[in-house]
DNA sequence: CGTCCAATTGACAACGAAGGACAATTTCGC
DNA sequence: GCGAAATTGTCCTTCGTTGTCAATTGGACG
């Protein structure tokens, strides 16, 4: 049993030292007007006694938990990691850390998120769609003072910090491809109409189909709700109807990868009998075959520029409102031109 | 600017309430005694002030954060999602919050990782692999009486608490289904070799091996890192080999994933003409076509009852020390008899 | 060698809530 | 209306660290 040293305090480490506990303080938070005869003592004692400085107590008296919280709706695996990973990375080295905070149904009860944020005192927050765009736990944010970061935000853009990218844009891109390559009769398989970007990508798409004379077509439209499942269902619905699509839109990867299987077990070749898209570019995309085309959303991007932002806010700079990350298309192996022109 | 009430505290509730700061804490700590009257009025000011107790006051004074810390090592994204979705789904409703500690390199210096755990003030740290291998690390918490649940740990069986599976046996079934389809020439793509599971599982492939009177093939054994291009990367090599395998035990899904895209692009057709099968049944498993062939590791229930054990270990309850959970063999579409064979 | 200013340290009261030990006050059974 | 039990209130500590301001020390300089 050599296990056991309880927990030492700064208290401690004075006595040992031979300092005031103040000193203590004063040597671990780097404070100016400190003689290094003081600092070595202290650290030396600090160490010996292995002492680390209890942040219960610090956040106490200072205000703070340096605790950020991540908040999203159970979105696709993939989504979530890229997140995580870049708000990790952000945070990497610093004091504050990282609490994620899958909530059940943002929708539902949206004053339970900001409650949940607030009885977890959290410092700050970064929302992941949908809850970016609630506008009452926007306000709940605002009112309780918790400075906040949005990812990909539709609405209400001036409030807060947000990073975001041009998603009507992007969608309009990838419909043009698909419709350059020969495509006429093409679907489109919605996610869950709580995401905004779900609309705003369907407009894009509109846009494309406009440009180019086709119709809006709104029967080769079904909606899932980004779930590898749903695009694997609506797939299987999309191919035996009679007006059958040479090609499937996609609003997310997962869904794109679904309609994929389904189209395989179906007998459907893909590319050469179907075309399907995807969007995002998330690990998935790289990871299946053939390789999915798709648009690049630089999602862990975004989530690193949130961070900073956050950050930034909460030392006490400017950290400006909103910063518009690029997409990029990004042209793989599902995409190729209609069976009939082939 | 309807915005900016300041944070109330208990004194402030008791004050609204009419009542002693001790009845606010009795009434929020459900403590017996209270006449349904009094709760009704300090619930009443608590929520006209919109207070929340002071979680870093109450957990200096109670010696709690109650916060768990969840740590890895860059492990595949869809194992990380398995584990926080296991861990978060016990920990929903109650009041400790997941903290995410991904670290760099854990075999590098273990002692960081304990010295964050510490400063971080975490009440308790859930370690997946391979820190939950690390004697440094455990003995490090062992010392600082932090209570630690350990996910599929390999070695030092009696220390801490753990969930387990059994990887040998589980990595025999595998490969005896494999050599069962009438392959000859199996070849092994192996993980990470600071990943104890890595050698557990050999040891099991090994073991079919032998009992089918084959030899143990140190030609076709690969060496990669779990991730998708390790096991691309391998195969590649593997199948440019005069002596080319008919079948491919990878170590974990992602590899696995890694090794039909690189059979795909040399031209070889899988099953038919390669058969490929993983480990893990993490989502990507279900989601490539050909549905994967592999193990099912439940690494969502082993989290889940890792953080339980732990929640248990912190309510000062006995949560034992072991619990093995079951594998499965699950049969997909990437295994199938060998191309002479068939 | 004393004076005065700056650089270093120290003392002490917050911070917000909980716990313990009792005292004071209802409330209720009968 | 009495005694006992159930509620509430008082008061004082504790938790570990930082802010504020006062005290001390060390030098430069005349």
């Amino acid at each position: 049993m050599a296990h056991g040293e309880k927990r030492s305090t700064s208290i401690d480490v004075a006595k040992l030292a031979q300092v005031s506990p103040k000193s203590v303080s004063r040597v671990f938070n780097n404070e100016p007007h400190i003689s290094p005869a003081l600092r070595k003592k202290v650290l030396r004692a600090a160490k010996e006694l292995n002492y680390h400085p209890n942040v219960l107590a610090q956040g106490l008296v200072r205000r703070q938990s340096y605790l950020i919280g991540l908040i999203y709706e159970k979105p696709s695996p993939s989504y979530v990691v890229e997140l995580q990973r870049g708000a990790l990375e952000r945070l990497h080295g610093g004091r504050y850390r990282l609490i994620v905070l899958p909530v059940e149904s943002v929708m539902d009860r949206p004053l339970e998120v900001v409650s949940l944020v607030r009885s977890a005192a959290l410092d700050g927050v970064i929302l992941a769609p949908p809850a970016s765009d609630h506008p009452d736990i926007l306000d709940g944010l605002l009112d309780a003072r918790i400075p906040f970061a949005r990812i990909a935000p539709q609405s209400k853009l001036d409030v807060g910090l947000s990073t975001a990218m041009d998603d009507v844009a992007a969608a309009r891109e990838i419909a043009e491809h698909v419709i350059g390559l020969g495509h006429r009769t093409i679907a489109i398989i919605l996610g869950d109409p709580v995401h905004a970007a779900s609309s705003q990508r369907l407009i894009g798409y509109r846009q494309a189909f406009d440009a180019n004379g086709l119709p809006p077509l709104p029967d080769l439209v079904e909606t899932g709700d980004f779930s590898f499942e749903s695009g694997y269902e609506a797939t299987k619905r999309l191919l035996s109807r009679k007006l059958r699509p040479t090609a499937i839109l996609a609003q997310n990867d997962d869904m794109a990868v679904g309609a994929m299987s389904a189209a395989r077990e179906l007998g459907f070749d893909v590319p050469a009998d179907l075309t399907v898209v995807g969007f995002d570019d998330s690990e998935i995309a790289r990871v299946v075959w053939p390789r999915l085309t798709t648009i690049r959303q630089p999602v862990m991007e975004m989530a690193k520029t949130a961070t900073d932002m956050l950050l930034r806010e909460l030392a006490g700079d400017d950290p400006g409102g909103m910063v518009i990350h690029a997409h990029q298309f990004v042209d793989r192996l599902t995409a190729a031109p209609p069976p009939a022109l082939s």
